[in-house]
DNA sequence: TTCTATTTGTGCGTATGTATT
DNA sequence: CAATACATACGCACAAATAGA
């Protein structure tokens, strides 16, 4: 098969997008399945009738958008994603929400500092401004993929320490209730979209350019007083969100 | 100025990547203010001592990202953003949600069509295989600017004729109360984020490569009878959602 | 209006580096 | 080790859009 006469010139749409089009719905028909992988640039060079270039930026394309994955000296595979379901509610917990969609969820805490919050920690956690607050960064992993990527700001005046009980634990919810704070709940959850960042690639094992869903989330404890604030990243094609039903 | 003891060859870091890092952070430091435009490809070629090809790559970068956005024969400008905030709730209402944060919205009907359900559709709103159902595709503006590509499916049998309703309206709250639906309520929502496909990008003017939030979302009418299954397309760099609070 | 300079968009050919098999 | 295949980068050419003279 040659999809030569599918492409063509000064159309107004470029070579490559057109053959990334094209290689997206092949991939979507199932084309590619018996082997699980694009066939080589080579090859796709020749069946289009361009430049191997032409075919790279096509691939380069579907890669950004997580659909393929190139691997030096192999070739490239087409990605297969489902996505963990995160439940948002009043009652949000990391590890609950998850749940049995995977066999073991791991938190692991990168780092931790005392500092003085900055204006939006201060205005979200409802602190004077130059109160300390204690900042974790953490990550949670599910079947050892990475999951989210989280950096977290306690006041430091009720939390003294809990950098130290999170290590242990791996668990924000188990970290409180060692404070007293026995329930929490979710005041307020924003979510936005964006590419991954340097950091996120590393910590997330992403590929550069893939899409990270950002949370920023304020729980509170029953009493309605501040006690976290966080911003989450997740990998967008490994989670989705869940509101209701 | 130059930069070009800022990137190093043979470092295992692309070019390109540390030119993107670098032309990102000058943008955070309000480098390029005075003009709202990063320099023209061949001034950053020289300045950072790489071929056009490379500077190129590093633009094309942030561009997926969404910070800067090149235009032929004029110039690669910074992107300035700010996003509209689109509470979900048990009462999520489109044009109450942006309310006063744009001057008017407006909701226009693409297309639609009577059809049989497929079985994802039936199974959101709990029909039996093979009953009809009427499929609106509409797109909503803020202030002139896409905000949302939304495929809505309604059972046929109970809102017969409700795309034209829709058309004239322009709203879904106010078609729905024609046929007697004077209040309804938002049972679930999924989230999710993906690329923009070639369909989003024509019909909210994104530029290729852009990042869609995804919502899948279930209404019902107060006794729980479900009544309209949307999937809705949103861009990112436009939107974002807010739960609680 | 027409022409020209500027700037981004697309495509090809080539070379070299690097990782996998 | 060699062969294969992806990764990066350069140089060249021309197309297309824009802005300004």
């Amino acid at each position: 098969m040659t999809d030569v006469a599918t492409v063509q010139r000064q159309k107004g749409v470029a070579l490559w997008r057109q053959i990334a089009d094209k290689i997206r719905a092949n991939i979507s028909a199932g084309e590619y399945d018996s082997t699980g992988m694009v066939p080589p640039e080579t090859v796709l060079a020749e069946q289009f009738g361009v430049n191997r270039h032409t075919i790279r930026s096509a691939l380069a394309a579907l890669g950004q958008e997580g659909i393929v994955r190139a691997m030096q000296g192999r070739g490239t595979m087409i990605e297969v994603k489902d996505r963990f379901n995160f439940p948002i509610s009043r009652r949000t917990r990391f590890t609950q929400g998850i749940g049995r969609q995977a066999r073991d969820i791991e938190g692991f805490l990168l780092s931790s500092a005392r500092e003085i919050a900055t204006a939006e920690v201060a205005r979200w956690l409802k602190l004077a401004p130059g109160t300390e607050v204690i900042r974790l960064e953490a990550v949670r992993k599910a079947d050892g993929r990475a999951l989210s990527r989280a950096t977290t700001w306690f006041p430091a005046a009720r939390f003294e320490g809990i950098a130290e009980v999170f290590a242990k634990t791996g668990s924000v919810t188990k970290a409180l209730s060692e404070f007293g704070v026995g329930d929490y709940l979710r005041d307020k959850t924003e979510i936005t979209a964006r590419h991954a960042e340097p950091d996120d690639v590393a910590t997330l094992e992403l590929t550069p350019g893939a899409i990270v869903l950002v949370t920023r989330a304020l729980n509170t404890d029953p009493d309605g007083e501040p006690i976290q604030y966080s911003i989450t990243r997740f990998p967008a094609d490994r989670v989705q969100f869940t509101i209701g039903g």
